[in-house]
DNA sequence: CAGTGGTCTAGACCACACT
DNA sequence: GTGTGGTCTAGACCACTGC
């Protein structure tokens, strides 16, 4: 299968090799989620960066000695995880959180009245930003060891002049070296994006975790509640290519004039 | 095109067609959405009930006079969107929320620690059933008019012996004709589940809006919390096919072991 | 116009379930 | 074995973008 000039690795099976091969655990995958798997591997490597274009269809199918159909399935199944755009056309495009359409894309916090855009964008105020061995509950979160160095940033957002979420942000030291206060806030633009020309970090997926929980007395002073006032309370975990966890956010959210929106199907 | 013996309507339309019909908007859809379509009213029709087989792809290819692979794509958004079951060697299924796979799929409330599976399923005590004249806001959001018959159900949900929800749910008067609170103790298994089987309404989708709140008197004593202690509340519409609301549910959540889970794409 | 992704077809074969 | 959905191919044509 493999031949000269072929790009391909030797592994790339096919189902009647797979089936001949072993009859335990056949563990048969087809092809086009191994072609999926080699696009990926081509994401992480950085051999395409956020917002450039990828090889046509036919040329991925020409690199991978496969037909064009194929090369469409993994690529559809790449645009379903939001890790690839595809645009009529024009080609196939490396997703990116810099993008208009799809900015704060893990922000679930909506006015209860009138709409994200109405309302603009949130003004955010860096609290501190510090390097610090992390604790062992953050370490463990973020695929670390007890003591590794991380970021620590604590920020408060607001909207129309109404804080309405402090949270405090926890990054792996390794990938994030070198970020700092003033570099964030002299950043216009998505966080994520900054991760993503900056350091090279795309946030594929998240986690959250919500509570309701008694707002403490220092978030209530910043957030200007009453202590013990009920805020929502979001523990995001969000992750890289290959489910690697790179970031891990804690926020509370006031939601009185706001309410956290989730679509479920 | 739709000649005789064909379940067809005139209304499909090729690319060609439509291409040469408008000059202004031309609105193309391409085949497999206008299948899709048509398979859909076939479900909302009913020829296919909840649980049941449909067609097979060659079967159904027939019928519409296209090919399978066309078919095969409308399926799969129908399966994408949960409203369809596909399985390798048996056939197409309807969905339905009875199967234990999909059990409460909608509920994203999960254990602190172990699984939903570990913690055995919710005890349900049912406060109230009554059946009453839509106040105006229940009315806006289930799409009737004010006044119209509407069921209001009250119930508490307990796991492991501990009250942690404690929800108000609103159905239109209508489609649940008969629903009493008798039927409801007596079934075992998800309330959608019932749903589906006594009255033929199946929900597809829902959006939930999220706050943190304090805990009023009544539900404070109903979850055996202090007066004031921050609660999750979790309101949600549920729609069936056509985006009808169908189910309007008013919930508070105990938060303290447990916690609503939410994955991001 | 050429190049891209998107649709549609027809046919072959594979994996899986049931009989 | 038969029938189902799942994969893969090859080719034709359509819709959209930009030159």
């Amino acid at each position: 299968m493999a031949t000269l000039l072929s790009p391909l690795p030797d592994t790339i099976t096919t189902a009647s090799e797979v089936a001949g091969a072993s009859a335990i655990a056949p563990a048969f995958s087809p092809l086009y989620q191994q072609i999926k798997g080699l696009i990926l591997q081509s994401l992480l490597a950085g051999e395409w960066k956020p917002g450039e274009l990828i090889p046509s269809e036919m040329e991925l199918a020409a690199r991978f000695r496969v037909s064009q159909g194929t090369v469409r399935k993994a690529i559809d199944e790449l645009g379903a995880e939001n890790l690839v755009m595809r645009r009529q056309g024009k080609g196939t495009f490396v997703a990116t959180h810099a993008e208009q359409q799809v900015q704060y894309r893990f922000l679930r916090l909506t006015p209860d009245h009138g709409d994200t855009r109405s309302e603009g964008p949130a003004e955010r105020q860096i609290i501190n930003c510090r390097r610090l061995r992390a604790p062992a509950d953050i370490a463990r979160v973020l695929a670390l060891r007890a003591g590794d160095a991380v970021l620590q940033l604590r920020r408060i957002l607001a909207f129309q002049g109404a804080p309405t979420i402090v949270e405090e942000i926890w990054l792996p030291g390794g990938p994030f070296k070198g970020l700092t206060a003033d570099r964030l806030s002299a950043y216009r633009g998505p966080m994520y994006a900054l991760f993503e020309t900056e350091f090279g970090v795309r946030m594929v997926r998240a986690e959250e975790k919500l509570r309701a929980v008694a707002a403490d007395a220092a978030s209530a002073e910043l957030l200007r509640v009453p202590v013990g006032e009920p805020l929502l309370s979001v523990e995001r975990t969000s992750y890289t290519y290959n489910d690697l966890p790179m970031e891990l956010r804690r926020g509370l959210y006031r939601t009185d004039s706001h309410h956290y929106k989730n679509k479920l199907n």
